[in-house]
DNA sequence: TTATATGTAGACAGACCTGTCTACTTACAG
DNA sequence: CTGTAAGTAGACAGGTCTGTCTACATATAA
């Protein structure tokens, strides 16, 4: 969907939305307190007057980054699994293909957990919601009988663990092997 | 164990380890960007020229935090696996002990890795140390037949998501339910 | 006594950061 | 045409940050 500015005569995204795509890429590659403004604004060709009309305070530019990663994510993870046969074998290749993409750098809900969730209530709240829809995409599509409330909770668990190892790990295999394990041990 | 130098006359921590020690709360509390080196100089009581003698950047600093943090957690994990009997349902109460406390913010190495991971590729390589560390304390303390090398793994998964959970989910009494559905799925 | 280690107070430099502002241009709707 | 929205270039303010430095004091060992 294209914004109805000079996207639609020449096929560029709106300045919005080229801030909204360059700050998802830098916050989530090198920290949110680690880029800084500026580079946001020189990458997403702007200048600092429409950024803030478009996003009143920094703070609001990481909500909004946080907003676009939950829809985008949770829709990758969502098809993913289903791509994958929708059952709870499709564990272990879905979290592979997003482990071994060349710029996978953890959870970006963890990362912001970590780096601001003192000082920003909202952000926890934006974490656990996430977290929250993760477990029910996993509850919806891979178990089947819906009373398997604990065992989706279970299922997050590891799937958080997973995710976590996979950032500090030189190689995703011995991590997928544990998500493989723990899963027989499940089914 | 104490230094020789004031400390040994008044009691007091010397410069240094006063420095450590409040780096260690604030990084831990605030986040590692988050914590300017005047605020630990304030609160630590010495002058910059005695922190820059000691720690001869932050960077410095921020290794130190570590390694003690390292150190001490691993000593607590493993007294406290022990105190609650040194089987697999010790883990549950261990996990209550830290989770329930006053100032828990989640895995210091997590959080590090998630601030810094991209800058500073020996953080990576402390953390995977540390975490490869606690999974031989499951190994060596809860799982005696010591072939059981993917089953600590798994645990070390399990431990990893629950720390990851109960940070941003405001009482720990559904993650620790989690984790003993899911050591009970493991036994 | 001298030399060394460790500590003090505090100023300073330069970089980076977030946010405010001026003056102007272009596109579009009515 | 006018008014509005959205964009431009770029300067500026003030704050925070890390690290460098001067000048001095105290404790200890030889």
């Amino acid at each position: 969907m294209k914004s109805l500015n000079a996207s639609s005569k020449k096929d560029v995204p709106s300045a919005r939305e080229r801030l909204l795509l360059t700050a998802h890429r830098l916050f989530y590659q090198d920290g949110i307190r680690a880029t800084g403004i500026d580079k946001i604004i020189l990458e997403a060709q702007v200048t600092k007057v429409t950024f803030y009309r478009h996003f009143p305070s920094k703070n609001d530019l990481i909500r909004a980054y946080l907003e676009y990663r939950h829809e985008h994510w949770l829709t990758w993870f969502s098809d993913s699994l289903t791509r994958h046969g929708g059952n709870l074998t499709a564990l272990v290749p879905v979290l592979a293909e997003w482990f071994e993409q060349e710029d996978f750098r953890g959870c970006a809900f963890i990362n912001s957990l970590s780096e601001l969730g003192s000082e920003h209530p909202d952000i926890v709240e934006i974490t656990r919601r996430h977290k929250h829809d993760m477990i029910d995409v996993v509850k919806r599509l891979l178990l089947k009988p819906s009373k398997q409330e604990q065992l989706a909770e279970v299922i997050g668990l590891i799937v958080d663990g997973a995710i976590v190892r996979a950032q500090y790990e030189r190689d995703p295999c011995n991590t997928l092997q544990s998500v493989q394990n723990a899963v027989e041990k499940l089914l």
